[in-house]
DNA sequence: CTGAAAGCGCTTACAG
DNA sequence: CTGAAAGCGCTTACAG
């Protein structure tokens, strides 16, 4: 190889712990221990190899120490890249690890279309590269498939909730709630015939929690005749197909509550294209609160389920659990609607 | 640890190559052989450790493989997780990825604000944890500090221009001619007075390149006298305020090509607000023909840049790179323009 | 073509 | 509190 080094270090390549327990004058368990922050080393010795390290500027090689302890380094599973929501997640997750040694790698789980199974490949490929713990978001798993990772590694899932004793920590939005907010909303603003539109296959169970929300509050706001559930894939064209289909029935609902905003901001496309005005003609409502609700072009009224806390909490349980939690933990986040004028008071038509 | 196994394998926790050399009756770095396809096993061998593999349901450790080998990891460092157009280039890099034994790992440079400077704290991690080498995008570095980065391991660049050496290979749309054709096709459409609402600080190629596009074709088609670039920084406040005192001079331009969709996205927000209709009143072009451009409500015309292929070829030439090539390769991808409406044939207006 | 041995850079018991 | 030795699971020269 013919690599030049920046700082040349004197044996070559990189520092190791050896050189700095002799720069230091100490053994090399003692580094190891001052880096793991481990009990029983002097202040006296710390504080020399803590000197030693910040001179030979050290840094430990994660690999090395994944052979027989941690690699300080958490996987991240997202369903998805094309939602602008994830990135709040992502933020949440790397403010609590600011201040920790521990470093998240993200993989996102290759749906196969419309099938949108969480296939295993990835995951097999973060725990061969022996990642400490991992963060599944909006996994499309078995509760039971969850339980069997969760017995090989910490796990904190994010967006199920399905528990499964103590196997896995989840952190979630209360989406029942989120849903009853929507129809609440809309039913304050003088809508009533409220269709909602979900996600095929519904083995999610956010979509779960967010029907059971749909349909109890329309219930209870004495709606339930009109209750109307469309579950379609994420597939664009199918969405346009679906909603265009809805919207020209004879029985056009006045509103259209769509489980996440990629979805509502399709559902305008469509009344926009059919010549349909927002909210006179079609109100709709959309979930996750995306950066994209605030265009004037949109103006959709979102739920806001607070992605940088959940991804907050989701590691900060993930550490409790790597360091040694064997009970499960339960988080939830209260949900919030943001109002926009997508779903604006209703005027009278005819 | 009160870990169950799934599988049970006998020795305790992971199958090891130890017990797939004694499971197959051969020598431990027989086995290693098979596993890294190295040169010199026969056929017999391979088959019978292939088998023994199989059998016990065998995965390498990467960290103990990148002990002294590979991890088989390569790193991708995203600027920004917000922009749809990013998981464009996230499947190519998985596509091309495929067949191999390599997996990414991403991680999101957290750029503060409209700082936006690439930390190199992400950067060190990857390397602490031994990536075989690294793509990074859109990267706000200087080029000498990339082409120090090459000189430590293999390094792919995607999105950015300037070249150095052997250091480190670019993939990159062309950016300047990409430009180039948003002026065109708004000159043929009978648009001449046309702003170009850019990025700062400028200090990346990308948008270098983009703005010298600009110049260049306004001139060459006679619009010289037009050519008015505005900065912005990236902070959505800053680019409607922008937008808006831009909109709303006397000299109010016909068209903005702003140089990414997410910017084109709040121009046409801010002009919709401001009541002004589209194309008619003003038209926008926007670049990465993101999923977005397509909704009704946008319906923008922008450039394609091949998200999906200009990850293909960066992970690809990253593995090249990573089995041993050590001269510089540069990869260009034509750019396409996608007409939409929002930059349909003007109408003249008094 | 095949294998025994050393070693990668750490952590982990275990002595002192 | 401190350190010498063994070992994590692989790969790499080097013999045979």
């Amino acid at each position: 190889m013919s690599e030049k080094e920046p700082t040349a270090p004197r044996s070559g390549e990189r520092i190791t712990i050896r050189e700095v327990a002799q720069d230091a004058g100490v053994s090399v368990a003692a580094v190891s221990k001052v880096l793991r922050d481990a009990y029983g080393v002097s202040d006296a010795l710390r504080a020399k190899v803590r000197a030693s390290m910040a001179k030979l500027n050290y840094r430990p090689r994660a690999s090395a120490r994944g052979m027989r302890g941690r690699t300080y380094t958490i996987g991240l599973i997202f369903p998805d890249l094309r939602n602008p929501f994830f990135a709040d997640i992502y933020a949440g997750v790397n403010s609590a690890l600011e201040r920790t040694q521990y470093q998240a790698m993200q993989g996102v789980n290759t749906t196969s279309g419309a099938l949108n199974i969480t296939s295993g490949a990835l995951i097999e490929a973060m725990i061969d590269r022996q990642m400490d713990g991992l963060v599944v978001i909006g996994p499309n798993m078995e509760t039971q498939a969850l339980a069997d990772l969760g017995a090989r590694l910490p796990l904190v899932v994010l967006g199920q909730h399905n528990h499964a004793g103590d196997a896995f920590d989840t952190v979630n939005n209360d989406d029942q709630l989120g849903a009853r907010l929507v129809v609440r909303h809309l039913v304050a603003n003088g809508y009533s015939n409220i269709a909602m539109l979900s996600l095929s296959p519904q083995n999610s169970s956010i979509i779960q929690q967010r029907e059971i929300g749909y349909r109890l509050e329309m219930m209870e706001q004495g709606c339930g005749d009109a209750i109307n559930i469309l579950r379609e894939t994420q597939v664009l064209r199918d969405v346009q197909v679906s909603v265009r289909r809805l919207l020209s029935g004879a029985d056009r609902p006045e509103a259209i509550f769509c489980w996440t905003d990629l979805m509502a901001f399709e559902a305008i496309s469509v009344a926009t294209e059919m010549g349909l005005s927002i909210p006179e003609d079609i109100a709709i409502v959309g979930y996750d609160n995306t950066m994209f609700c605030d265009l004037a072009q949109n103006s959709l009224t979102s739920v806001d389920q607070s992605g940088e806390l959940l991804g907050l909490q989701a590691a900060r349980l993930l550490v409790e659990r790597i360091d040694g939690r064997t009970t499960a933990e339960h988080f939830m986040v209260p949900p919030r609607i943001v109002a926009r004028a997508s779903a604006g008071t209703r005027t009278e038509q005819e």
